[in-house]
DNA sequence: CTTTATACTGAATCTGCTT
DNA sequence: TAAGCAGATTCAGTATAAA
């Protein structure tokens, strides 16, 4: 991510390191990576067996006193991996936890008292869910994840292009309808059983990284599993470190990566952000003659005018500015975007100025292709 | 609810009562209620204020009562009046409480530590939320609802047929698909303007009291407002008692709970709800691989064509957009269907967009079928 | 009366670079 | 570090006015 100090020179990438999640976070460099996704244990109490985040299975006492230690030792260990998780993210880097009622309150609480800054959570809605089949309470139909900035002041990454042309040129929202992980993507053991119990659909790693990472992004996952952020991490042109305790699922995880293939580069590239657009200064436009000085410009409405001198400031009897200044005069805006404020009159109807500069933009981008074709030829 | 020793004799019943929520409920007979609503402040911390693209004015939440100095302080309030919840209900007793991301995981947390028994989050899905103005966080489209027993061995109630004759015949989700509340049902000044900033909608209610009240129960609502919850409560002939501090919204809602009606006692309420028709986002086939990205798209006489990205846009040369909008680009028409107009070549032969469209949906019914099927074994 | 255009609104942690 | 300023940014709905 631009600007921000990385440190993913002592990174092990693209690798699935087998071993403690916190033992080998802490042998990692501090502010390294951009961005982590993490799908930590459940602590799922069921069938009167509860289980610790070591996967030790706690003594069947069935009283409160030990629900509470038990809640406890859950914290202590979820407090300890989101801090080391907060020493690797860069100052500008994410973090995407998932869960379920089970655990997620004690996340999400833990994520704030450490510092995180939450964006969204976002609702999982799975569109086959398993069915309660006890009738004792309603279908749970999602998992919830959490989606935040390491911390408030981050300038961090999202794809706003993207999700929003993923979703039909509407606003992604916070709920997300996909399928589990089933069929062929999910993996299986050689006797057809599922090799995990909890394999993440590689559609929801996909929106996720999407979303908020860039091309050769650094992704952590420090519960791999079985590798789907890996493998969609791979696919998306992405580095990722993983780690894994549980040497099975590190090696199937490792396998699966292997057995993936990258998408091409031009394939990768998505819907960009208009602020990462190169900046036309509409200065220039005159210049290049896109737009003449004296022209004469109007709102949509034709309630304001004004006229275009050869500095590429505007003119409206005796006020003067920029096209954003004077349009936030005339309609007495805090401010305005000039761009698409003014317009001009071409083939008697009127055309927005941001229509020049998508012009521009063309021509340059055309110039540029004209000039690589020729590169072949003039570098050999 | 059957069983359950209950204290109702010196409840104020159906009353509004004007105070402050703790000192109020300290007042109240222990064991008493059979089901509480609540719906705390949320912490939201805005910072300045929010504007739309045309300049208007966001009117948010800018109330005192919503300001706390951190989160330890927002931990207190939230572990005192969770603490007076438990005493009043009676052993059998549940709970529901509303919140966003700004405080729902604190809630939850307090819930789990006092000995609450979660039994469900409830996504309450807005089927009309506030966009998200900036394009720098997902549209927050949601509100999460946490539904919790007094204590792990509580017989708690759950109308399971009458939450399943809601939902045409299936099992009722944990996501609930319902729009704000506007129009003639929000309550407004003399001068027109929201009464209340944060009014929730009766279906929210009517639903919640549906599942999990019998007929003259007693609901408990701590932070009454504008008393949706007491006239849901009236209508659908259940008890309630109110808490609210501030007198014009206790005035208000008890005026409205005068003006409810309550249903007769024969009318059983289910209506039927309409199931939402399932859209399919092209990006959503990229995602989930029905489609790859890089893939080759051709108009049927194969004159245009375009390349698909991991977003769910096409590409051609310089030119970039939905399926629908770079189909309508390439043949200068004022609009495409992209479903019908793209192809893709499959065993030698150009197939629709739209051909694929059909099989994701196939495929979910499918896993639909499967996962149902399979219930029985995963259970063991 | 019908249709179309315009205005308004909702629990919102809502910018980023340069000087 | 604070100020200045370029410029990016909205969906579903209801209510009212105009045609």
């Amino acid at each position: 991510m631009s600007g921000a100090i990385k440190n993913t020179s002592d990174l092990p990438l693209d690798k699935i390191l087998c071993g403690e999640c916190v033992d080998v976070m802490r042998s990692l460099p501090t502010a390294s990576v951009d961005c982590i996704f993490a799908d930590p244990p459940y602590n799922l109490q069921l069938r009167g067996e509860l289980r610790r985040p070591d996967d030790s299975v706690v003594d069947g006492v069935d009283d409160d006193w030990d629900k509470f230690s038990d809640l406890e030792t859950y914290d202590r260990f979820t407090r300890e991996w989101l801090s080391e998780a907060r020493r690797l993210l860069h100052k500008d880097g994410t973090i995407w936890v998932i869960g379920s009622y089970h655990n997620i309150f004690r996340l999400g609480a833990i994520l704030q008292d450490l510092g995180f800054w939450i964006l969204n959570d976002i609702v999982w809605r799975k569109s086959n869910p398993m069915p309660n089949f006890r009738g004792r309470r309603f279908t749970n139909a999602h998992e919830t994840m959490i989606w935040a900035a390491r911390s408030q002041d981050s300038k961090y990454r999202f794809n706003y292009q993207a999700m929003k042309a993923l979703n039909d040129d509407v606003q992604m929202r916070s709920d997300w309808y996909l399928p589990l992980c089933t069929g062929n993507e999910r993996l299986r053991n050689e006797h057809g059983l599922k090799l995990h119990p909890t394999q993440k659909p590689e559609s929801l790693l996909h929106r996720v990284l999407l979303a908020s990472t860039a091309e050769n992004d650094v992704i952590l996952d420090p519960f791999t599993g079985t590798g789907t952020t890996a493998a969609m991490a791979k696919r998306l042109r992405r580095h990722f470190v993983g780690i894994e305790r549980h040497p099975d699922y590190a090696k199937a995880a490792a396998e699966r990566v292997e057995r993936e293939e990258a998408l091409p580069q031009d394939a990768v590239a998505t819907t960009p952000m208009k602020r990462e657009a190169p900046r036309v200064p509409f200065g220039s436009l005159v210049e290049r003659n896109f737009i003449t000085a004296g022209t004469v410009v109007y709102d949509r409405q034709r309630r304001v005018s004004a006229t275009v001198t050869p500095d590429g400031t505007l003119v409206s009897g005796t006020q003067r500015g920029s096209i954003h200044k004077l349009g936030a005069l005339l309609t007495n805006a805090p401010s305005c975007n000039g761009w698409t404020f003014w317009h001009f009159e071409r083939d008697d109807t009127l055309v927005p100025l941001d229509a020049l500069r998508s012009e521009s933009l063309a021509a340059d981008a055309e110039a540029l292709t004209l000039a690589s074709a020729e590169v072949p030829i003039a570098a050999q």
